[in-house]
DNA sequence: GTAGGGTTAG
């Protein structure tokens, strides 16, 4: 018998299930008991891995005991199978045997991650009775984890205080419950105890309480506990170091995180997302494309945390190269049915403007949650596709998700980059008979430009009435419907409340401005100038490139500097002559200067965004790609109409990026619908 | 012979 015991042991050591199948027919073979040998095969099997056969065995065995029952719920819990380990338990109790520590601080786990809550709260019961829920470390930490599972973090204090010899586990337990419900003062608190009462903190400890000095922006702990680390020994150690690096890039010290990151000699896939997340969130977003090239160089793949954040880079500095390559590794990796890549993606292609691909990283997400659906709704939001976004608003109500307000925001944005003014409004009415969303100014906003663009300005006023504390960007969205409207008495009262509220504000000069002078009213227009000048405000002058086989080409106002302004004017002109027998009509009410006629048409043939397509088509003359120009300022008036023609006219798409969305041009038509 | 806590994302 102790032959095949430690023939059993042998193998479960070298995990050969090949082996102790063998062992176990022979068991039988020889008519051993399973009362000897039962446990050490279940024990055997457990340890190659093969749940279902152990647990085969141990429904024939004539007598459990406690320690395999305790082998059989922490072996299902660690497999993923809590829902059997429940059941075992269950079992266990029904057969009359008790549990002790091991069960209890194995089955925990189970309850929180089922949310059981009633199952947990029985068994601590049963705990506290079997005299186990203080006196042992084990099973009061499992319980102070359990209960911050359950977000019910007043027990897990309880429980917590009731412990006479509270250990670092315990604490650590704690401390990460408070940090998981953002309670980081609490946590810190906690720590503080801790130390005081020489409990020494082990890099569990330290790798959490690192991050909550870091979302509280506390560099002064946040160094101090640094130095706890080195003191410690754990400087090494990655979660330590990944913790580090993470504290200091919450707090703003990217430097520092990038010298930690420098000194370590080990990193991980958490290590390498977690500098590429701090980068990134401190606007070093070329860097976080380097480093995230330097961790695919070491063979460290990027996981869905990775991924999601280094898509973002490329979405705020618009790299849709860069986004492309990483979109074919998320292929590659089998990750673009993750919703958190998922979501980043089609942001990127969003904001980019190819509402194709965004559409079709959306159609193969296989996890779909009201976040990952509003980035698509935000993406047609963008693009001026109302009728899709609606659509996709109703179906996330259909899956019985509920809209949050980024939701709404989002469908808003649709509704008035589409136009569509009456759905607008009755979802507006509808979020505010819904007690469960705040609305927000960002949603008056939303609103009010609805409203003022389609001159409904009395309306939009009375709204703003509405709001408790309205801000500049609110009353500018007023003022910018007055400038479309040529509604100059408005203009100017609003132009006296957003004063008020920030006197210099250089952006609502510029506003009226251009208001005085799209009605001719010159000599306000100088006024507003001389003002201008003595605020020391300047205008940032219209720029627009394009990038042309990866080279990118900026373009001013009639500027002459390009080395083939030749090429370009001569196709300008040629443009412009087939595009007027097309209907196209210089609108001189965008030149906002003071010009006779015939200037003022010479002066829009030279506008920056019209040079940038001319210098695209020129040099991409005989092919059929997509034309893509950027523009600091939006698009204006005039361009956007010459532009639909020029799509008509050769063929080509183009997709226009202003400083606010992005219009495609195709077939003589915009995207927009005109309405922008 | 079995058991507890950690670092990264929209």
């Amino acid at each position: 018998m102790n032959f095949y015991s430690s023939l059993i042991a042998q193998s479960a050591h070298t995990k050969s299930l090949t082996t102790l199948r063998a062992v176990h027919t022979n068991v039988i073979k020889s008519g051993f008991s399973y009362s000897f040998l039962g446990h050490k095969l279940i024990d055997g099997y457990i340890k190659c891995g093969s749940l279902a056969e152990a647990r085969k065995l141990f429904d024939e065995l004539p007598s459990r005991h406690i320690v395999t029952w305790n082998s059989m719920i922490s072996s299902h819990i660690s497999h993923g199978k809590s829902k059997e380990a429940v059941e075992f338990y269950g079992n266990m109790l029904m057969e009359g045997v008790l549990p002790d520590a091991y069960t209890f601080s194995a089955i925990s786990k189970a309850f929180s991650q089922l949310g059981l809550i009633r199952h947990g709260q029985r068994a601590h019961g049963l705990a506290v009775v079997l005299g186990l829920e203080v006196l042992d470390g084990f099973v009061a930490s499992a319980l102070v984890d359990m209960y911050a599972k359950f977000d019910k973090m007043r027990d897990a204090h309880l429980v917590f205080r009731r412990v006479l010899e509270k250990d670092v586990v315990l604490f650590t337990a704690l401390i990460v419950g408070y940090a998981q419900h953002g309670l980081d003062g609490e946590a810190l608190k906690i720590f503080e105890d801790m130390v005081n009462r020489g409990v020494k903190p082990n890099e569990y400890t330290l790798a959490c309480i690192l991050i909550n000095c870091g979302n509280l922006g506390d560099l002064v702990n946040g160094q101090l506990i640094h130095g706890l680390v080195v003191k410690s020994g754990l400087e090494s150690v990655v979660a330590s170091q990944t913790s580090l690096l993470t504290m200091y890039s919450r707090c703003n010290m990217i430097e520092d995180s990038i010298k930690v990151f420098n000194q370590l000699d080990y990193a991980n896939q958490v290590t390498w997302t977690s500098f590429v997340v701090g980068l990134v969130q401190n606007g070093r977003e070329e860097v976080a494309v380097s480093i995230f090239r330097e961790m695919i160089r070491c063979s460290i793949s990027p996981n869905p945390f990775t991924l999601s954040s280094i898509l973002q880079a490329c979405s705020s500095l618009a790299m849709l190269e860069v986004g492309e390559q990483i979109h074919a590794i998320t292929m590659k990796l089998g990750l673009d049915g993750n919703k958190y890549a998922g979501a980043a993606l089609i942001n990127l292609y969003g904001k980019c403007g190819n509402m194709d691909k965004a559409r079709s990283v959306f159609d193969v997400l296989t996890e779909l949650d009201v976040v990952a659906i509003n980035s698509m709704i935000y993406a047609y939001a963008q693009n001026g596709f109302g009728h899709e976004a609606l659509e996709l608003f109703e179906r996330l109500k259909n899956m019985g998700l509920v809209p949050n307000g980024v939701t709404f925001i989002s469908i808003l944005l649709a509704c008035n980059n589409a136009g569509l003014v009456e759905e607008g409004c009755q979802i507006f009415a509808s979020i505010r008979n819904n007690h469960n969303i705040e609305l927000t100014i960002d949603h008056f906003t939303c609103m009010i430009d609805l409203l003022g663009r389609s001159r409904r300005l009395e309306e939009a006023a009375m709204l703003i009435e509405e709001v408790r504390n309205p801000d500049v960007v609110l009353w500018r969205t007023l003022l910018n419907s007055c400038k479309i409207h040529g509604e100059v008495e408005m203009a100017e009262k609003v132009m006296s409340k957003i004063l008020e509220l920030a006197p210099g504000d250089g952006g609502t000069h510029i506003l009226l401005t251009n208001l005085y002078a799209s009605a001719g009213k010159w000599n306000q227009v100088i006024e507003m100038k001389s003002t201008i000048r003595d605020l020391k405000l300047k205008k940032s002058p219209a720029m627009s490139w394009v990038d042309v086989d990866r080279e990118v080409h900026t373009f001013m106002a009639g500027d002459l500097s390009h080395p083939r302004s030749l090429e370009i004017f001569e196709m300008l002109h040629g443009l412009m002559k087939k595009v007027k027998t097309l209907g196209y009509n210089p609108n001189t009410r965008f030149v906002l200067q003071d010009l006779d006629e015939e200037k003022k048409i010479s002066s829009l043939y030279y506008h920056s965004e019209k040079l940038a397509i001319a210098y695209a088509l020129w040099k991409t003359i005989g092919r059929t790609t997509t034309i893509r120009i950027f523009k600091n300022l939006r698009v204006c008036g005039d361009c956007h109409s010459w532009i639909k023609f020029v799509s008509l006219l050769t063929g080509r798409d183009i997709i226009a990026r202003d400083s606010k969305r992005f219009h495609h041009f195709k077939g003589g038509l915009c995207s927009c619908k005109d309405y922008w």
